[in-house]
RNA sequence: GCCGAAGUGGCGGAAUGGCAGACGCGCCGGACUCAAAAUCCGGUCCCCGCAAGGGGGUGUGGGUUCAAGUCCCACCUUCGGUACCA
């Protein structure tokens, strides 16, 4: 084996590790802590991408440089594995789902070994080994048993929560009721994608425009009993604790975006008495809408109550029923209709125009007393606030849109401040009839100019015409002439005894105002939902419930859940996988596994099974002790290691993930089963591999087109502000030139080209395998090359040529030390155990320095530029120092592990009269990591620029230590600056030692 | 629309406010070779110039500063997130 060759370097390695259990974390060391987190992958039948060793390289890395810096460290990998696609799978070909999730895993665990990445595999979990999800079933159980004490904020066994006198007079029956309405874990009725076509439910990414996304089928929204968890009761300290965790300003962003957070009023609307229909309400549909009668609304603006000239319910509001009048009912019941067959995205996204019908019925205005209309619309959800809004249309856009839409009175109680008035319409009117000019030509008036000019007459004609007094009066005055709506802060107008208060100071006033007359309240809302938690599907967690059911088999409503003792409950074999055909999840078809008979009682288990979220929720923790069969962790263990201090995975994740893991471990502190409030100390989020850059040109029938009148999604391109679909070449990088910002062709003149580089997809066809990269170039260049790409954060495209890159250089590194030529591995004649020169030194310890800095900020890139520098250094000497490539090898061994343990070996164990000649299997990883010599670091002379007026003119050598004035004693005798000077006079001179000189000149 | 991130050679990228383009790719030239590959050496931001040298240059336009890729203001473009949340 003379030259270089990973294929024999590498397994040799990796069995070494996997032998000696070289990564076995020991959970009794007196090292300091250190635990690396991947986001564990989902495996699909893909395999693995070269998108997944991006983050787990860089974590490797540090998790071996920690090692040598004496931390005991914990850095362990494990398979997200419950899943729709292998459900899929087995729908499809009638085999159990597990058959093809371990297949999987097989392949993902293979490829992921030979990337040699230093992870504990004795801590291995899988979500869907009964052993694992025991515990995951134990977690829902604590959710379950736990409710939420807002005084102590914080949840709290079931059994510690006070039950109200009146509930308890009701009985056992009543205070079950009462215990379930507050656990964390609760059923409801809420709106699914029904798909009647498939049979089945579907999520929403599955339902385009209505439709189902496989077969195109129509879809309806219709309720579901489900289980879902009280996440909102943990938003405040979702959202509170973010302050407390190292994570990308960004994603904290998003987290709070996400949780929503809007402080406002609740306030009360009485109806208007002769068009109420009084009934009293049947059901509750868990609406804070409480007595009929009244309308509640949230409002972030109470200040603007004065303004409300209608209100809006959203078509699912309960109330709607019983404030359609006869005469409007075929419209109201018809428009329901309607906005239950639209999906969430349809009735935001694709509806720019408002949609409305009028109810009939009218409300009071608490302030002014004002009759105002009650209509529903689909622009307000049913899901956030109370589902009905007073509608403000001077003072926000969506109001302002349907009221010009259903022509609804519009009403200014907020006097935006001048510079907004002056950049409206209107007041563009009044500068274009000349205001001050006493006759306008009344022939040419457009409409709306009259009806201003008639509106301001006589200011115009006042001695002193003021053009703000003008725009203030058409605003308070004729509102509807604004052409925009104004929704910022200002000072109240129009109301009452009010006016003249800033926004502020009016939403406090009129919210005391509002709590002293019973009419409301401050309340804040989160846009944050109650989290669903459960799936009508097969391949997931079943829940760990039991439905009482009478003798004819009809459910109680009382819910058992099992006992730990009876977890882990597992999945039961059914015939197949399809779907019931009915909203029934596939469980129900698990005859014998669906009925239970326990203490005398019969019973009926839950058969929704859990989302894929739940296994990922607490992976982390598992870990720690990932063969506990008497906990889901040893308390000792979570002490030891919690939390996770640094967390790296894709940005995917932001929001959803992490907020459930976020919210599961707060559960599970309150609970006293984990030590610490926030799972994660330390986020970073790496960046998307895109495939190799694109050239795309373009043809309309024959001639080609340039790229700047085409819309190109990658896939299909049109002409631009048509739809004349264009035909798309790939070009290659040969037949390309840059001209200023773009690439032209370089045979057809002026005709640009598209040049991108696309997210691999295998439609694309852009997808590398990284198999087929370590086939070819091995794992230590797939990693080097990963992280040589660009800062770890960013999105960057793949270049094989780059692969190659990399690869070059260790294949310098193994020459360097090792002589090629030989059969055997021996080292260079060159290799001597010798003190290096004073330069050599400095160069190393300067390396030293910055790859130990990179490190420490997750600058990869410039970490392997820098060994790069040094072997290029080394590759020029004909003695290279022993002490010097040890060191060097210890710097690149967390980069690229098989070929520095190897090197390492040759050079620490002497060559043996036969055979290998070198080659131990003495491993470096947990060799401390080489320190360095500041001392040592300075060269003895360094290059400063002379600059006049910051241009630089000159450089000078000089000693690394020379102070100011001698330094600009040198500058102002050496020989380029000397004459640049003569004659000028000097205004200014900066000295920076060791940096600069710049001399300013007149 | 709103929020976020980013715009630096042919490409990926580097630069505590202090020599822009480190390192790598690609390309050009040379050495080795019968030849090629591999390897090694040199060059490579743009413009003017044989050269010495000079001028320009970090998306655009302004500003702060002795000095700006870096700080401030406005704008443009690309990518990502989000979607009537009252």
């Amino acid at each position: 084996m003379p030259s270089y060759n990973p294929k024999v370097v590498e397994p040799r390695w990796q069995k070494v590790w996997e032998e000696s259990k070289t990564f076995r974390t020991p959970d009794d060391s007196d090292k300091p802590k250190f635990y690396i987190l991947d986001m564990f992958p989902y495996p699909s039948g893909a395999g693995l991408h070269v998108g997944h060793p991006e983050g787990y390289t860089a974590t490797d890395i540090l998790a071996r440089y920690k090692r040598m810096r004496g931390f005991n460290v914990l850095h362990p990998m494990g398979w997200d594995a419950f899943g729709l696609p292998a459900e899929q799978y087995a729908i499809e070909k009638g085999v159990h789902p597990r058959e093809f999730t371990q297949k999987n895993i097989a392949t993902f665990r293979r490829q992921i070994k030979t990337l040699g990445f230093s992870y504990d595999w004795d801590r291995e979990v899988d979500t869907t080994d009964p052993g694992y999800f025991k515990w995951t079933q134990w977690i829902f159980l604590v959710l379950f048993d736990t409710w939420y004490d807002r005084k102590l904020n914080k949840g709290r066994p079931i059994s510690e929560l006070p039950i109200p006198a009146d509930v308890q007079a009701q009985g056992d029956k009543a205070i079950r009721t009462y215990r379930d309405g507050k656990r964390l874990a609760y059923q409801a009725e809420v709106a699914v994608n029904w798909c009647q076509a498939l049979g089945t439910v579907l999520a929403n990414e599955e339902v385009i425009d209505g439709k189902s996304e496989r077969g195109n089928h129509p879809v309806v929204r219709m309720p579901l009993r489900q289980w879902l968890l009280r996440i909102t009761d943990y938003a405040e300290r979702l959202l509170d604790d973010l302050a407390s965790v190292n994570w990308p300003e960004p994603i904290k962003k998003m987290q709070r975006d996400w949780i929503g957070k809007s402080e406002g009023a609740e306030i009360d609307f009485a109806l208007s008495p002769s068009s109420v229909v009084l009934r009293p309400r049947t059901t509750d549909h868990g609406l804070r809408t409480t007595d009929y009668g009244l309308i509640r609304v949230f409002t972030t603006r109470p200040d603007t109550l004065f303004g409300a000239t209608y209100m809006v319910l959203s078509p699912e509001h309960p109330l709607v029923a019983d404030l359609t009048t006869p005469a409007q009912s075929a419209v109201v019941e018809a428009y329901q209709v309607a906005a239950a067959k639209k999906s969430d995205l349809e009735r935001t996204e694709l509806a720019k125009k408002k949609t409305g019908v009028f109810t009939g019925s009218y409300a009071i205005n608490p302030v002014n007393g004002a009759s105002i209309p009650i209509w529903i619309a689909d622009y307000v959800l049913v899901s956030y606030g109370t589902g009905a809004i007073m509608a403000v249309p001077a003072h926000d856009e969506r109001d302002f849109q349907f009221a010009q839409t259903f022509d609804l009175p519009i009403h200014p109680v907020v006097l935006p401040p001048r510079a907004w008035l002056e950049k409206t319409n209107v007041f563009a009117m009044l500068d274009k009839l000349g205001a001050g000019q006493a006759n306008p030509n009344r022939e040419t008036l457009h409409y709306n100019e009259a009806a201003v000019l008639k509106s301001v007459m006589p200011m115009l004609q006042s001695a002193d015409p003021d053009r703000y007094k003008m725009i203030e009066h058409l605003y308070r005055h004729d509102i509807e002439l604004f052409s925009e709506c104004f929704a910022d802060e200002g000072i109240a107008i129009n109301s009452g005894s009010f006016n003249g208060q800033t926004t502020a100071d009016f939403k406090r006033d009129i919210t005391d105002w509002l709590a002293k007359e019973r009419q409301g309240k401050r309340k804040i809302n989160y846009k944050l939902r109650d989290w669903l938690f459960s799936r009508q599907r097969y391949w997931g967690e079943p829940f760990p419930i039991l439905h009482e059911v009478d003798a004819e088999g009809n459910p109680t409503g009382a819910i058992e859940p099992l006992s730990l003792g009876d977890l882990p409950l597992l999945l039961p074999e059914v015939e197949d996988y399809k779907p019931t055909g009915n909203p029934e999840p596939p469980l129900a078809k698990a005859k014998g596994w669906l009925d239970v008979t326990k203490d005398g009682k019969r019973y009926r288990r839950e058969t929704n099974t859990m989302p894929q979220w739940a296994g990922s929720c607490w992976y982390y923790l598992r870990y720690l002790d990932a063969k506990n069969d008497q906990a889901f962790c040893d308390p000792a263990k979570l002490k030891q290691w919690l939390p996770v201090d640094l967390y790296v995975g894709g940005a995917e994740h932001a929001v959803l993930h992490l907020l459930y893991s976020r919210f599961w471990h707060k559960v599970l502190f309150d609970r006293g089963h984990v030590p610490c409030a926030e799972p994660f100390q330390r986020l970073v989020n790496q960046g998307m591999i895109l495939g190799e850059m694109e050239f795309t040109a373009f043809k309309e029938t024959g001639d080609w087109v340039s790229a700047e009148q085409v819309n190109f999604d990658g896939d299909t391109a049109l002409l631009k502000g048509t739809d004349v679909k264009l035909e798309i070449v790939k070009i290659d990088e040969d037949t390309v030139e840059k001209k200023g910002d773009s690439f032209f062709r370089k045979d057809v003149p002026n005709i640009r080209v598209d040049a991108r580089a696309f997210k691999m997809s295998k439609s694309r066809g852009n997808v590398i395998n990284p198999d087929k990269v370590v086939e070819q170039y091995g794992a230590d260049s797939l990693r080097l090359y990963e992280m040589f790409m660009g800062p770890l954060e960013a999105v960057k495209p793949w270049n094989m040529r780059g692969v190659e890159g990399v690869y070059r250089f260790l294949n310098r590194v193994w020459r360097l030390v090792i002589d090629d030529r030989l059969e055997t591995v021996k080292l260079l004649d060159a290799v001597q155990d010798v003190e290096p020169d004073k330069e050599t030194q400095r160069f190393l310890h300067h390396t030293v320095q910055r790859v130990t800095i990179a490190l420490d900020t997750l600058s990869f890139n410039t970490a392997i530029a820098a060994m790069m520098e040094l072997s290029n250094h080394l590759t020029k000497q004909t003695v290279r120092s022993k002490s010097v490539l040890k060191t060097f090898m210890l710097i690149l061994s967390p980069f690229a592990p098989h070929l520095a343990e190897e090197i390492w070996n040759a050079l620490t164990v002497p060559p043996s009269p036969s055979g290998r000649g070198v080659g131990g299997e003495g491993t470096l990883v947990y060799e401390p990591w080489p320190t360095f010599d500041e001392s040592l670091l300075n060269a003895d002379s360094i290059e400063v620029p002379v600059q006049i007026n910051g241009k630089v003119k000159s450089k000078l050598t000089v000693a690394p230590d020379i102070d100011k004035s001698a330094l600009e004693e040198a500058a102002r005798n050496d020989e380029k600056i000397k004459p640049l000077l003569e004659g000028k006079t000097i205004k200014k001179v900066i000295v920076v030692p060791g940096k600069l000189v710049n001399f300013v000149v007149g």
